[in-house]
DNA sequence: GCGCTGATAAACAAGC
DNA sequence: TGCTTGTTTATCAGCG
């Protein structure tokens, strides 16, 4: 849905306003003193057009009118327009809403929560309040005589103008019509007019903020205390407006007023019972990042990233989160409000041509500013001001928080909705709310609790249709994670906060918190921090989870070197059946023409499934032919080597061929690809498969040479021989039409190396290859060289025999930001992460599908692979176990003695291979580098 | 079939 | 009294 903000453009009706009465509606932010009055009338026009007051804010004994209560509430009064405000007879200013007024809007925008005010003053009621006025306005109507008289002493105005409405009611003045007055005689002093109100606003607000941090997304909401509600989507301050302006008015009720007036609010006969208004079933709360205090209406920053700038009435082409009106003088995209990571705070960047004034600062176009809470910007003619909700509550601290908290979620997506959804929590300390006159609305003092609503299919997103495929453990780390602070989470802003990350929960049947509850008790991963009334507010265990995840990070990798092991082991015994015949005449592998069907049982082995009987000789003539272009192409590449042993040159062919092959095989098996993927690769691309190997080779030498040598072959040219190798079918001689400069000088092994040669590190003369040295890749030893956790489910990758200098290795899920806020991307984000790392960017992902890789190439080998494994045997059901379970970032553990003795069998195997692992991680992330460096030749392989 | 893990539900108690 | 919170137990399913 789509919504709009519109600032309207005041009129100037307060000017002569007269003293507030008991309830104002303002536009203006909650923080802002109550004697400060904010003006300009505004709305928020959604696309249908329906539009509701930004706004309302209560002072002292705030009444919300409706055309019922006119005469009964005229504390409130909405003001229908500039220079022709709404009044009722009593001349209050009175709130014009469309008849169309979807409560939709309220659905998607009331996260509101009660939680602090809860004690003093029943938010909800306030809401309740505030929406029912909006719902019987909508429904019944207000009679335009309502809003025909308009009384400019009316302190508080609130103007709603519909999408297509008036330009004039437009924003573009954004002096300050609408004031608030508090009844105790605020008057018109406040009341300022134009550009000088808002100023004096926020410099009001500025003297009184006390200090400035910046706040960062989690904090705010646990600031809030609040359940950890932040929409997604687009922001509708409209909502946020009314409830903050409600939960506002309680709490400055509360603070300035003793909490008697939220309890006379509440108790005041006039006011319209809140039971009047569809009640979501649970407490509202706003969440939001930040705010923007506009003079007329606040647009509660709920996501990282929120666009400012113009929108026309009918052009909904480009995404403006907020508003600022027709003027031209704004851009469509004028600034841009996002948060940033890495400083931690809110920035504000300029996108438009006129810039901005940032504390009064003029910005120009193309900078960046930090955001500050209360930093005061403007753009246009219309300022408003930053706020940071931790500031806010720091000064809204004064009240005592209620403890006791009950999350709240409206999801409201029309006015059956809220009828639906009418679960109201009344507070202790909150009187019974006067019955509503209106025959449609529960009055019960407490209505019964209403079973959660129930969402039909069409009402809830199709992204959030499905369950999370994430274990409730990891789902309760990450939001603790993200959310809590060191004082921990309670369990409702546990709720909340797993609402927010996967809105799945926010439409699915409860029980799922039982779940949660039970996880937390039973999970070790969680704790009890601190007491906070009767409940706990829960935190992470962070040194179990590390342990934990140490343990099952040693246990990914033993169960990968044991699948890799296997794999190793088997085809070194078949490349030692089929080596030794080819052997036998072939002492120089430059001569060499009989191929080496090494790896022609694994492929075939590999894809023996799909081999008919029958094409048994197709297959081994087609693997034939395979090898032995593989070995030819190898051979060129590295023909002309410098300073290279022959026996390093061996192994360097050996882990190259063995990586290609792996490679090659995985990335089919991954794509489901049946026949020999070797041989389609090397019929249809050869260039990628030269590409491939190239990247082999060069991983494999960097290996070999432990970095000394981080490039042997250039891929570009890799790729022109495989054309020219292609265009020279059949493949029955190397192809050498490489440039051979053995004599040259090798350039200076660097990723920026785009030699269209070969590019050969030593001087050396290439001395004859020895075939029989492919062997050596089949040495136990190369069992150790196993995938680091986080690659997983790459059995053998090129990655793997790559020993460049390392970078940075992939944080581990711990981090607990990695989240993308996705549910399942959460959960793995460990092992997907790295294993995206090791693979190409194009995703084909020879070894990205986790586990699943490993396990499957285990399979193909585990009839003898422990052998060479080195992995205590102990291990093996937890390795499976735990590669189930890689995808979960934690797990709930029930079983604290199997992990524990999982965890000493891995102590004593970790011996052998922590070096090595680490080692493997290093060469894991140079994958890239060196796929980079490769000019996109990458260990992923894409067979099309 | 067994064991483990995770999800789900229910019962129950304590606190507010 | 009703609700929330926390604990415990039981059951079931998936997987190896």
């Amino acid at each position: 849905m789509d919504r709009e903000m519109t600032i309207v453009e005041s009129g100037n009706h307060l000017g002569a306003s007269s003293p507030a009465t008991d309830m104002q509606i303002t536009m203006n932010s909650p923080l802002i003193n109550e004697h400060e009055i904010k003006g300009t009338t505004e709305s928020i026009t959604e696309s249908s057009g329906n539009e509701v007051p930004m706004e309302a804010k209560q002072a002292n004994s705030p009444h919300i009118e409706t055309g019922e209560g006119l005469s009964k509430s005229p504390d409130i009064s909405i003001e229908k327009e500039i220079g022709n405000p709404i009044t009722d007879e009593n001349g209050n200013l009175k709130l014009e809403l469309p008849d169309n007024l979807d409560n939709a809007d309220f659905s998607k925008l009331l996260e509101f929560d009660a939680k602090n005010d809860e004690a003093l003053f029943n938010s909800n009621d306030l809401l309740s309040q505030t929406m029912n006025t909006v719902n019987e306005i909508n429904i019944d109507g207000i009679p335009d005589d309502h809003n025909e008289e308009v009384t400019p002493k009316d302190s508080t105005s609130i103007e709603a103008v519909t999408s297509h409405g008036d330009e004039k009611e437009k924003t573009q003045d954004t002096s300050g019509a609408m004031k608030v007055e508090e009844m105790e005689g605020f008057e018109e002093s406040s009341i300022k007019t134009d550009q000088p109100t808002a100023d004096a606003i926020y410099a009001q607000k500025n003297e009184s903020s006390a200090e400035e941090n910046d706040g960062t997304p989690p904090t705010i909401i646990i600031e809030k205390d609040n359940p950890l509600h932040t929409r997604n989507n687009s922001i509708t301050p409209i909502m946020f407006q009314q409830h903050e302006l409600l939960a506002q008015a309680s709490q400055h009720s509360v603070t300035e007023n003793n909490s008697t007036d939220a309890e006379t609010f509440e108790r005041k006969p006039s006011e319209p019972s809140n039971e009047n208004l569809p009640l979501p079933n649970e407490q509202p709360t706003i969440f939001a990042y930040a705010r923007l205090d506009f003079q007329s209406f606040t647009f509660y920053v709920q996501t990282l990233h929120a666009i400012i700038g113009r929108r026309s009435e009918n052009d909904f082409s480009h995404k403006v989160d907020v508003n600022l009106g027709p003027s031209k003088s704004i851009s469509r995209r004028h600034a841009q409000i996002f948060y940033n990571f890495g400083t931690g705070r809110f920035e504000l960047s300029i996108i438009g041509k006129n810039g901005a004034f940032v504390d009064d600062i003029f910005v120009e176009k193309g900078n960046t500013v930090p955001l500050r809470n209360r930093t005061k910007i403007q753009i246009g003619q219309i300022p408003f001001q930053f706020i940071l909700p931790e500031q806010e509550r720091n000064e809204d601290s004064k009240s005592p928080e209620n403890p006791d908290i009950t999350e709240s979620e409206i999801k409201l997506k029309d006015p059956k909705k809220n009828e639906l959804k009418s679960k109201k929590k009344v507070s202790t300390g909150t009187k019974p709310k006067k019955p509503q006159a209106k025959p449609a609305v529960k009055k019960d003092k407490k209505p019964p609790k209403l079973p959660k609503k129930v969402y039909t299919l069409e009402e809830i997103p199709l992204e959030y249709r499905t369950k999370p495929t994430i274990s409730y453990s990891a789902m309760l780390t990450t939001c603790i994670r993200k959310y809590s602070t060191a004082k921990g989470m309670s369990l409702s802003e546990i709720y909340a906060g797993i609402r927010e990350l996967f809105p799945y929960y926010k439409y699915c049947a409860d029980g799922w918190q039982s779940s949660v509850r039970h996880n937390l008790s039973l999970n070790k991963s969680f704790r009890k921090v601190s007491k906070e009334g009767k409940g706990w507010l829960w935190g992470l265990d962070e040194e179990y989870i590390t342990e934990r995840e140490r343990q099952k990070k040693k246990q990914s990798e033993m169960a990968i070197a044991k699948a890799h092991a296997a794999q190793l082991k088997l085809e070194q015994q078949q490349h030692r059946q089929q080596q030794v015949p080819s052997q036998k005449g072939k002492k120089d592998i430059v001569s060499q023409k009989s191929p080496v069907p090494a790896r022609k049982q694994n492929i075939s082995q590999t894809l023996a499934a799909n081999r008919a009987a029958s094409n048994k000789k197709n297959t081994a003539s087609d693997n034939q032919r395979t090898m032995k272009y593989l070995q030819e192409q190898l051979v060129i590449l590295t023909r002309d080597r410098k300073g290279l042993s022959k026996q390093v040159i061996a192994a360097i062919l050996t882990q190259a061929l063995a990586m290609t092959i792996n490679q090659v095989t995985q990335a089919a098996k991954n794509k489901g690809i049946t026949g020999n993927p070797l041989t389609a690769l090397m019929d249809k691309n050869p260039q990628h498969l030269n590409l491939i190997l190239a990247a082999a080779v060069n991983a494999a030498t960097a290996k070999v040479t432990k970095g000394e040598v981080k490039q042997l072959v250039n891929p570009e040219t890799t790729a022109a021989l495989a054309a020219k190798a292609q265009n020279s079918k059949p493949i029955t001689q190397p192809i050498v039409q490489t440039p051979n400069v053995p004599e040259r000088p090798a350039p200076q092994p660097s990723a920026s190396a785009s030699s269209h040669s070969i590019n050969y590190m030593h001087d050396k003369p290439p001395g004859p290859f020895d075939p029989s040295s492919l062997s050596r890749f089949f040495q136990p030893r190369q069992n150790a060289r196993v995938a680091s956790p986080a690659t997983a489910p790459v059995p053998v990758t090129i990655a793997q025999s790559i020993d460049l200098p390392p970078k940075p290795t992939p944080t581990q899920n711990s981090g607990g930001e990695s989240e993308s806020g996705s549910s399942s991307s959460t959960a793995s984000s460990s092992e997907s992460e790295s294993d995206s790392d090791s693979c190409s960017d194009d995703g084909s992902g020879s070894g990205s599908d986790g586990s699943g890789d490993g396990s499957s190439t285990s399979s193909e080998s585990e009839s003898d692979s422990d052998s060479g494994s080195e992995i205590d045997e102990k291990e093996d059901k937890g390795q499976s176990e735990n590669a189930r379970h890689n995808d979960t970032e934690d797990d709930v553990v029930h079983n604290n003695d199997g992990s524990s003795n999982g965890h000493d069998t891995l102590e004593t195997d970790e011996e052998g291979h922590d070096s090595k692992r680490r080692k493997i991680d290093e060469e894991i992330d140079s994958v890239n580098i060196v796929s980079e460096e490769n000019g996109g030749t990458d260990s992923n392989i894409n067979i099309s």
